[in-house]
DNA sequence: TATGAATGAGTTTTCATTCAT
DNA sequence: AATGAATGAAAACTCATTCAT
């Protein structure tokens, strides 16, 4: 029970310590912070940080993999769902624009830090992001498969295409690009599958 | 005379330093390179560098300007001309992917430390980028008014799902996560704006 | 008798960290180990090493210490014996090499990070290590006395060149530069002395 | 000629810096010292250390070898000379005491800080130390051979107690165990091949 | 224009020591 | 006695930028 408690009050001070850095990283960016400036947001010595990780770099990789891992659940379980393509795509787009109305500071992090840093984490990452692709690819195959989705476009390059409008449009949040009241990212959901299922062409449209 | 050539001797440098710089930010990174690394790719003194530009950042700046003000000026010229949406944005789609098949380190550095990189570059030159969005939503804006697009979602919204259609397929290329065979790249072209204008949905076939 | 054998339990974890600490200073070198390799070559609490120590300083310094003090008076008590200098240098000799080939990471340690170590323990430590000087000194200035040993070397020479001989040997077997088989181990006593008394010289020889 | 006194500048900041960390390192110690104690005792910008030596160790090692290898060099035309071995001997110690003498800084850090220093840069220059054990070894050996000395004590014993004499004898010096006026230093030279050839033992002195 | 030596501010990381439990 | 989390000072090294020639 001491025990229980010890370890509990040191998981807390790490969850305080990644709390922290996921702050200072979407205000400053990596690059742009020091180790200091975590400190301090978590309100901790300097030494604690490193008594916690080993450098600043596995800060950044921890915060991408605890989220990216439950992403790649989220999608996988969609995948596995009995329902048409599209539920299952809106399903991911649902997921991933939840987690950004949720908490803004993560998804930007992983976004302009991680999957978008071809330099940096990107290249570290390269394997964690291309299972998420891949795992798209996937949904997507099997819907051409059965007739759902046309078959003159590779999954690849589907999944590619919607998961790069997904996060184009965080994007747009994130630099206030485009309007993100509750409506709006909620909205957001349904318009990413419908713009790369149905298209933007009024011949595309259902009631047409 | 012995002035212009001169100058078109300086102009050279600069040039040679220009290029030199694109391929050591293909190659390490911005953040990864020295300054030196740039010096020693272009085969000129250290201090030379600095004779032609005022810090390392202005050699981005100039990089990154350089070529987008070609791409406004492209998208620009797409928006005036009296052709249906689907060709303007094929021209749009086409110039980005000729671009980087011509010369991929250029837009590899492009978006990878200036569109995407919202932390550092991508803050400085948010105007810029702004307006690239801005065009293209006024291309797809007068498309809805004269009814060949539909209106059910924004323009903003529709220009910001096809540029990250585009930038996230050259994404593609440059993390080689899909196959980049001439037909590859041509074919691109057309599956992006297809994509976005009939969506992946077999209702949205044209032969539906 | 409980308060007995409770300090004795206390005296045995003190013992315990001493001898794990030889063994890392012994592999690591005094500067590149940490105060947690001990405790972890001990098997105990980081903490625990300051309960008993107050500093990582004060560990080396007890180590060398109880075995310096040990030497002194062997040294002492082998200037007081009535018999040749030669059996009073013997002692000394061997001593220090049986202390080697009983424990030799304990005579390296001592060697290596404090009587050779000019700038940090060999400067604290210096009026110990000169008593020891001091002592073989008197041996010699003795034996010089009595006719035994010649006296155009001054006995402080001596001693120096007596002791440097000794250590220098261990620094042989430490460093491999010379076989330790017992035999070595056992030859090199006499060898040191004969070296130092005798001479190189074939006219030194007894038998010449 | 203009770019000979450029580098001959070059080389002359590279020798102040050298000359100014050979102070600093005799009086506070390798470990003790800092990295801009080098450059204010050089007078010249921190950064300016790392323009001429990549490390801290670096310079150390620079310090080292520049001056070993002389000694190596000495040692072996020592050998090659047609002379008696006491001469030969003498020749070393020699050369080393004038070392000394000429600069004890030197060779006070390498001793203190190479030499002596079996966990850090005694390790490192194992195989340039061992080198001259090994040509002092030669110089026994052929003694031994021709009948010059005795050969019941192995020609590496025999160098190792002959070098272990000189590096106690300086060590005395450094750390003023025994006196160093000029008169002492010339008479030491002799004393060390005396001590090691002829032995302390009465019976070994020539006039016996 | 051209060179590369000179400058020094800035940041991560290490680790001995302290302290609450 | 025992534990290990918490503290924070210290120092090597990097590299953009400046400047003398």
């Amino acid at each position: 029970m001491a025990a229980t408690s010890r370890s509990q009050a040191a998981a807390d001070k790490r969850r305080l310590i990644l709390d922290a850095a996921v702050r200072v990283f979407a205000r400053q960016g990596f690059h742009a912070c020091r180790v200091s400036d975590i400190a301090d947001e978590a309100g901790v010595a300097y030494g604690l940080v490193y008594h916690y990780f080993s450098s600043k770099d596995e800060i950044l990789d921890t915060l991408f993999l605890e989220r990216w891992n439950v992403l790649l659940h989220v999608i996988a379980q969609a995948e596995a769902r009995d329902v048409p393509v599209r539920e299952k795509l809106h399903d991911v787009a649902a997921f991933i624009v939840d987690s950004y109305v949720h908490d803004p500071d993560v998804m930007k992090v992983i976004i302009v830090e991680v999957t978008r840093a071809a330099n940096s984490f990107g290249r570290t990452h390269l394997g964690k992001i291309r299972e998420a692709y891949e795992l798209i690819g996937e949904i997507v195959a099997k819907a051409q498969a059965n007739g759902e989705l046309r078959t003159d476009v590779t999954s690849e390059f589907a999944a590619l295409a919607f998961y790069g409008a997904i996060e184009q449009v965080l994007t747009g949040w994130i630099f206030q690009l485009i309007p993100q009241s509750p409506a709006d990212t909620e909205a957001a959901k349904s318009q990413i599958v419908d713009t790369i299922c149905d298209g933007l062409d009024v011949i595309g449209l259902p009631s047409a």
